[in-house]
DNA sequence: TCTGAAAAGAGTGACAA
DNA sequence: TTGTCACTCTTTTCAGA
């Protein structure tokens, strides 16, 4: 990605409401130039959305934890994240290589509300979990470092235009 | 926490950029009171701050992995978190109970950068490493949902004030 | 803790370079 | 693709209830 996007986009981690204004200070650009900067990044979906950043003890959900799933019968089709989403205590779901067919990540108030969530997750799902509980978060959802490397749709252009490869 | 402050929590969790304008119609409160409540949130920790969402795809940041350590010598002082905090690739640092001191998560470009993340991983805080790689992401940092449980700080009283202990 | 109003500041779009 | 300008809307602060 381009030097100027690459602030922009590492600017907006840090503070996800810095105003056009901030920002174009920031980058060396007028206001509109930077405007039109972000509304493309938004286009194509660099920047996804926004939001807050919460504290999950200050919403009294200071118990998280890892749980691995595998299913009790593995012939059976395996829709598991479809049959999980409706728990709100489930914060992610990654489908990963290895023993286990996913790994999720919970938040919930107390040791008796994991119970409750594991034995919903078992039952949902059909599956049995093994779970890591976290005791405590030195770091968590840290900002990337955005390299300069193309993203793949910087390489896309208007259709019918000729590409490098006709040089 | 009270009704008003968790949709305001939850519309900003959704749409961090929101406009107070937008929140007050939402809450159903004037523009300034909305404003003084989302001031009160953060400054009671609850509302952290604001970030952009990205598109790690995008960021050419394609291949996401979870790295369990252990220490190589447990005797020796535990201080991985802040041995690995150099390292950008680790977008995560939890400290978990189980077999593992620790489980990162990780997002690189190539299956080459984690390999080189992880010897770093391994040099740089004296341990060793299980890999689970990420093969897709269903769903990853939904908002969480928001409780009446009153907060940690929701009890905080002014200094000298009785307790409730006293009665 | 709320409302309403006023001033300062930011967002937005058209147009020229 | 960027900068300037003009208009509109939002943010921010304050007095008063």
């Amino acid at each position: 990605m381009e030097e100027i996007d690459r602030s922009i986009v590492t600017a907006l981690t840090a503070d996800g409401r810095l105003s056009y204004t901030d920002l174009a200070e920031k980058v060396g650009l007028s206001v509109s130039a930077v405007h039109q900067r972000v509304r493309r990044l938004e286009q194509r979906g660099v920047l996804k959305g926004y939001t807050a950043r919460v504290s999950f003890e200050a919403l009294d959900l200071p118990l998280t934890a890892f749980v691995a799933i595998r299913p009790f019968d593995p012939s059976q089709p395996d829709d598991a994240p479809e049959r999980l989403a409706h728990l709100p205590e489930i914060d992610s779901c990654y489908s990963v290589a290895g023993d286990d067919f996913y790994l999720l990540l919970v938040r919930v108030a107390s040791p008796v509300d994991l119970e409750r969530v594991l034995q919903e997750i078992r039952t949902s799902a059909n599956v049995t979990t093994r779970t890591t509980v976290v005791l405590s978060t030195p770091y968590e959802s840290r900002p990337p470092r955005i390299s300069a490397a193309p993203s793949p749709r910087t390489r896309t252009r208007p259709a019918g235009e000729p590409g490098s490869t006709a040089g």
